[in-house]
DNA sequence: AGGTTATATCAAAATTGGTTGATGAATCAA
DNA sequence: TTGATTCATCAACCAATTTTGATATAACCT
């Protein structure tokens, strides 16, 4: 077995909990959770400015958590279920292998 | 329902995003899932400065990714199970409303 | 066309986070 | 009790990320 076996789809996890690891993209997160929703929505729900939002909406689509389509000049986000999904999966793999015992050390 | 039954909640799994979001961290999660190990040899193991290491297994422990024992003058850590599982549920949250459609904004 | 609204982008400033090397505390063994 | 070993902490430094305010772009309306 490789080490790069491993190192691409933990890399790929680690984007994506940085992602999840900012207040404001957990806030825009839990508000999409609800369902889709558009910038000037998100503003107003969260109480961002503008520019901020902005910001933080593209690194989460840049990393695959968001997705978004355009309507007039309304932009609507919403939750990727799929990049939910994969985290989930890794996760999973993860707490699978972490039950062993000890052993001594020296 | 309260605006803090989610807040804490999420600021938990907040920051165990965060402690996933390194890759030191990462190396050192992959390493104890395969069992508890002690301090030296995971700097052993994955080549790290002893200083360095013992600043993310303190990220880690505050997080409540990681739990310790001491014997003698070894300090084993493991994996908290429990807290991979508090993400994971998290997620499955989050997935469950999220392909709503918005309203269309004004 | 000209004005307005919704969103994106940019550069500078502010903040946060990680690394390094040195020092400290606790345990053990001789 | 001295010296060695294991681990934690600290401060200084450096790198990455976020915030802010200003400006740009594109769609829509009259």
């Amino acid at each position: 077995m490789r080490v790069l076996d491993h190192t691409l789809p933990a890399d790929q996890a680690r984007l994506l909990f940085k992602v999840l690891a900012d207040p404001v993209r957990l806030s825009v997160i839990e508000a999409l959770a609800a369902g889709e929703r558009c910038v000037c929505e998100l503003t107003g729900e969260l109480g961002l400015a503008q520019s901020k939002l902005s910001f933080h909406l593209k690194v989460m689509k840049d990393a695959g958590l968001l997705e978004s389509r355009q309507e007039g000049r309304w932009i609507y986000y919403r939750l990727r279920a799929e990049a939910l999904q994969t985290l989930q999966d890794w996760l999973a793999g993860l707490a699978a292998r972490c039950q062993r015992p000890a052993r001594p050390c020296r």
